[in-house]
DNA sequence: CATGAATGAGGCTTCATTCAT
DNA sequence: TATGAATGAAGCCTCATTCAT
């Protein structure tokens, strides 16, 4: 008679209960934000009562960290390694990473997490640093080697390389900003497929050689 | 013993309170966000004592609905106001549109307010429908008005027009954002002239005809 | 051109303000007790600013004792007039008292001022002494007083006059209770001419020798 | 070092916690009125701090409705079983009634509900209600059907049960009144039994056919 | 590990009181 | 006298955090 064998399910829980307890975070702060969310509420969506919160993380400003930093990381591996060796056209990447950029959003929460960076930095100087050292200086570099090998290759025009990655990152992220903020109101129902076929059409015309 | 150490309490105040307080109020809920401002800052900052704050703002969503309407209002009239009529080519009042207003909200404190609507719309979702229907629906309607022009004049080609938009808007809000969120963290320092000159050149190379 | 005809209405005024400020003082008051009756509706409701109360009244405190004090010693000055020297019947002098007492209460807000001793006599121990030294003595005595004439008379049977008189009071007392407390919320109509008759026909006939 | 000294927090306490913060709450309330009393005394009185309260009662008023449903509704239903199928001579019956329920009132703290009633159901139309309906109206109908009783088998004569019911409630209802507004401070001092030998003398004495 | 009762600091809000005009 | 803008103490209520079980 293994304890193992007895009740398998409690087993995975205490696992998966920071992940639980992050998941159940991260929707609550980014729906109402850092201060209006309240740990009771994360507890009850995470299916667990408030003093289990304290056994796995320090306070709410840890919690906090600890969303933020979860979700971000994993996020940007998977875009660099997208966007790192492509065999086509400048063109092509420039699509691809835009369209899949999106696409991981969607299906990571990405767009939350943004938004929430965007709101709550102020208030958290430290995740501030953390955030642009380790994501805004990465994804940047990402997209200036892309759009630096377009250049190399005569696809794209002489450009300010510096200033115009900032440029072509900023409607991405404004979608995923628009998708948090104005989505859940149900106002301003923005297409993000006619939204995103636009931008790249912009963007292959505006830097063509 | 100057007559200035002789200074009323409230001599001429009342007419003036308002617009101290409003003033105040934004500073506070743009650097804090809404939940994490305190009222006995915003009345300190003001010059006042926290009661003051109640003869003239119902409550706290009182005074920040009137921050964000106060400020919002006149900077669109003045934004449309600059965008119709313009004598010269669709080029130049693309470039005319996007500098305009980046100076407008360096001067006004639009940038400040429109962080704070991204950050707090989920919170305010009456606030939100006013922004939306006051101010973006306005707003999208003028970049809108610009691009048919420049197609109808055949300057710019055919393009999407209702996703487009939204896709040349975003970079201004993205500057915005990014002034608030991290200049005061003094990191990632954009270059606002640099980053306008790359977009306005992205938009009128991506446009053109 | 004297001034008295200049201005006939400003030079009663006043003189009539600190009876203005008792008067919408005593409404208050009995409509929403001591702690919930705010300075600022009572100055309203005498047509003057909040700061003029305090010319004529100390603070909050002193303007409920004038209120209570000012109302209730003419009240029981009348009172007494109209009950020593009774002609008739000792039963006539009951009921003319009853009634008498009733209608005094009805014209002049007495009703109004005993609810209020009784919910907040409490807090003003001061005041609670006044009201029963200046008020209850006087108006027992007054009711122990028409008792003897009656036993004394052979009109009344042999009682005990201490116990009777306050047995006796006390419903015309909870008559303006009922009246105050529960009148206004439109439930338990009360008829107080047919309460009143019972009252003395009860008395009358539990009295007689 | 006792174990008694080992006291836990809150051990059993939930259970016991909502009838010892109602008992604070009556006596406080009772004592200073409804505004006047400080939930930080009360959960103090009660053995609590003042979060603690708000885990069983979502505010004051929720806390004061409590209060008087507790304390009124099981008094009544003792009261009525008193009162119906009584065996005795309904003079008998008019005597226990009113000795049974100041005893009653004395041992339970009928006399302060009562009080509080009448202070604040101005300010609580809705307690109002519930108190007329819930208590009033049956306590009434309890007292018309002993007087239709006695009137029915000859004992009493013919009166208007209608009025003469809140007449003869009156002066049980004015003795609690007295016991709480004034015996606290200690001025006139009513002998409650001889009070109610002369109310029970003069209404057996007045009733009697 | 998990619970949830308990705590108490802190924020919003009210309002009696003051005082320069 | 009269005003009413301003003050600040005080109370209600929330919620992050603790800890005995």
């Amino acid at each position: 008679m293994s304890d193992a064998a007895k009740e398998p399910r409690w087993e995975r829980r205490k696992q998966d209960r920071p992940q639980e307890l992050l998941a159940a975070a991260m929707q609550l702060f980014v729906e109402r934000g850092f201060a209006a969310t309240r740990l009771e509420d994360v507890a009850a969506r995470a299916g667990v009562s408030k003093g289990t919160l304290y056994l796995y993380y320090e306070n709410k400003e840890s919690l906090f960290k600890s969303v933020v930093r979860t979700h971000m990381l994993p996020l940007l591996d998977e875009a660099e390694a997208m966007v790192d060796n492509y065999p086509g056209s400048s063109a092509d990447l420039l699509r691809e990473l835009m369209l899949g950029w999106w696409e991981t959003a969607m299906r990571s929460g990405l767009n939350g997490i943004t938004k929430l960076m965007m709101a709550e930095s102020g208030n958290f100087p430290e995740l501030a640093r953390f955030y642009h050292e380790e994501i805004i200086v990465r994804s940047d570099a990402m997209v200036v080697r892309m759009l630096e090998r377009g250049v190399a290759r005569g696809e794209f025009r002489q450009i300010d390389t510096e200033s115009m990655k900032k440029v072509i990152v900023a409607p991405v992220l404004m979608l995923m900003l628009w998708d948090q903020s104005f989505g859940p109101c149900s106002i301003t129902p923005i297409d993000p497929q006619a939204y995103l076929a636009s931008l790249v059409d912009l963007c292959i015309n505006g830097l063509k050689a």
